[in-house]
DNA sequence: CTGAAAGCGCTAACAA
DNA sequence: TTGTTAGCGCTTTCAG
């Protein structure tokens, strides 16, 4: 491989010339010009990364963490990051988490090692305490999932809301046993929409029953599906469900169609307007998310924290997408 | 950001030693070592990547290219790949082309740049001619998607086998009418999955009609749910259909559940086995990938590859998945 | 076991 | 407009 002496000397002008005709500098004479980049030509040179990063102290790289890729709840979040990214050449690096400190960790090193420039956590799992020291020296932005009273800009949706026009919806459709599939309280966003769920029983006055709110541990189908089947035993059945994410709420049904038949079906409302709610049978009811946005958002707030501005939090609309699932 | 220099000046030591310290260089007493680790903790020292990076000229970062990260096939190819780099002190690089080449190009040139040491790509949309050019000085394997006759190392299962399986299975059931959805044909695993099911017809004597294979544009959801919406609308309809991936199946059952009555059930069979399949209604049938078995072996391949090793192509088994969309 | 020094490939300040 | 030169932060050879 050729480096930018060997091209220098070919073209009989300097490293310096070179380094100016690679980036496009104004004050260099078209003849020269021509030189450099027939010698560039000629060597099949490519500049490299690796000293202009080290000489600039940047490596033009975000971070992405994320609990897991297989929740598509992220899927449009990327889309809106990476296209942001990519039109102001930076590169976005994914990092998987699953949920594990140690690979968390590996991934705040390569931002105090230099390795990447700024980091966006969507992970709630999130080590907050060691993202808060990190954040103290490098350009951290939260998306979705975020800290009350942190001081870490985020963009994310008013989940207590969207809970409770969830469950709102299906009061309004006559159910008065609703239950709540919601994930481990330790997560914020968990926290919220359930305060939301509640919020709609009360002003109801309706019951709230720790029997219909079932915790699951992680996100998957899989988790859903062990969700409804454990309220399907219950004396006093739930008549609704409203599941705090997409995933979970497409286990549930998938656990209510072809089971025991029941006098009524049961309404399934999710949250998130994940790709698959569409193609579920039925169809699902669900709050959706702009997920894009959110996306391309977070990647400006980065990209404006890495050149030193200040960001203001955000917290953007959602819509209740009203579907099969909650039609009788 | 404290430098080595400044520890070495701390520790009252050369640069040389602070580095053997961070490296677990044996040859350093433990006296000095403990005087380099504590100024280290004290100016809460971070060594920089980018000055090792450009020293070691690596960057200890695979990509891996793939079209959409929407397609939940990837998912489970993109753990093992992750995982065996992160055992292998590498991380990697997501790289969405979206199909659009000058996408791709930017990821070329990260490698041609030395800002990746070596890229997995699983892109059937990408520029063959391009990537051996690419594979001709830097390391490159191909994952799921391969060049017939090529000379990029590739890890893949027999698609013409799985097709042919997939299409038996209908005709054991007792289809005589089995219609095909595929993608574009310029994409080799679509030509092979179409001689797999022609095979078949042909072995059972089966007719092969062009008005029951349809092409998609893509593989989203809603290219099967179009297909599927075409062959209904045939004077002659199929009695069962065999899709190249489970996106596309999923699509055609969505179309044919709450569609027109029909006599018979229409038996649906994709391949893929993504996580979704399991959560369809009816769920499907399905011919499973080693998925995470083929992201594993990609790394490793790769890996390999960038210490110079000769790797050779692998071809790894699959399996049919017998469930309710084939059941009648 | 430790230090001095060269150098990875590039950019940018300064000088001409 | 172009060239000279210092140096980004690190590793590694060679000497001691």
């Amino acid at each position: 491989m050729a480096n930018i002496q060997q091209i220098a000397q070919k073209a009989g002008v300097s490293v310096a010339t070179v380094s100016r005709v690679l980036n496009n500098a104004t004050s260099v004479t078209q003849k020269t010009r021509s030189k450099v980049e027939s010698a560039i030509k000629e060597l099949n040179y490519e500049p490299s990364m690796l000293g202009r990063n080290l000489r600039k102290s940047e490596s033009r790289l975000m971070l992405v963490l994320l609990p897991s890729i297989s929740n598509p709840f992220y899927n449009e979040i990327i889309n809106g990051i990476q296209n942001t990214a990519i039109s102001n050449n930076y590169n976005i690096l994914l990092c998987e988490t699953d949920s594990k400190p140690e690979r968390e960790n590996i991934y705040f090193n390569m931002v105090k090692n230099k390795l990447a420039d700024g980091i966006i956590s969507m992970d709630p799992t999130v080590n907050m305490q060691k993202l808060n020291e990190l954040a103290e020296n490098h350009p951290v932005i939260l998306c979705s999932e975020y800290e009350e009273g942190g001081c870490i800009p985020y963009v994310t949706i008013d989940s207590e809301l969207a809970a409770y026009q969830a469950v709102k919806h299906l009061i309004k459709l006559g159910n008065e046993k609703i239950a709540l599939i919601t994930s481990d309280e330790k997560f914020l966003y968990a926290r919220l929409r359930r305060a939301g769920y509640e919020r709609a029983l009360k002003e109801f006055h309706l019951p709230i029953r720790e029997e219909w709110i079932y915790h699951t541990k992680e996100l998957e189908f899989q988790n859903g599906v062990q969700a409804m089947r454990i309220l399907l035993q219950l004396e006093e059945k739930p008549t609704a469900v409203f599941a705090v994410s997409d995933t979970l709420a497409i286990g549930a049904l998938k656990a209510l169609n072809g089971g025991l038949k029941l006098p009524h079906p049961i309404a399934v409302v999710g949250i998130d307007n994940i790709s698959f709610s569409n193609m579920t049978n039925p169809t699902l009811t669900t709050i959706s998310q702009p997920m894009y946005k959110m996306g391309l958002l977070a990647a400006e707030m980065l990209m404006d924290r890495m050149k030193g501005k200040k960001v203001e939090s955000m917290i953007l609309d959602h819509e209740l997408i009203i579907r099969e699932s909650t039609m009788g």
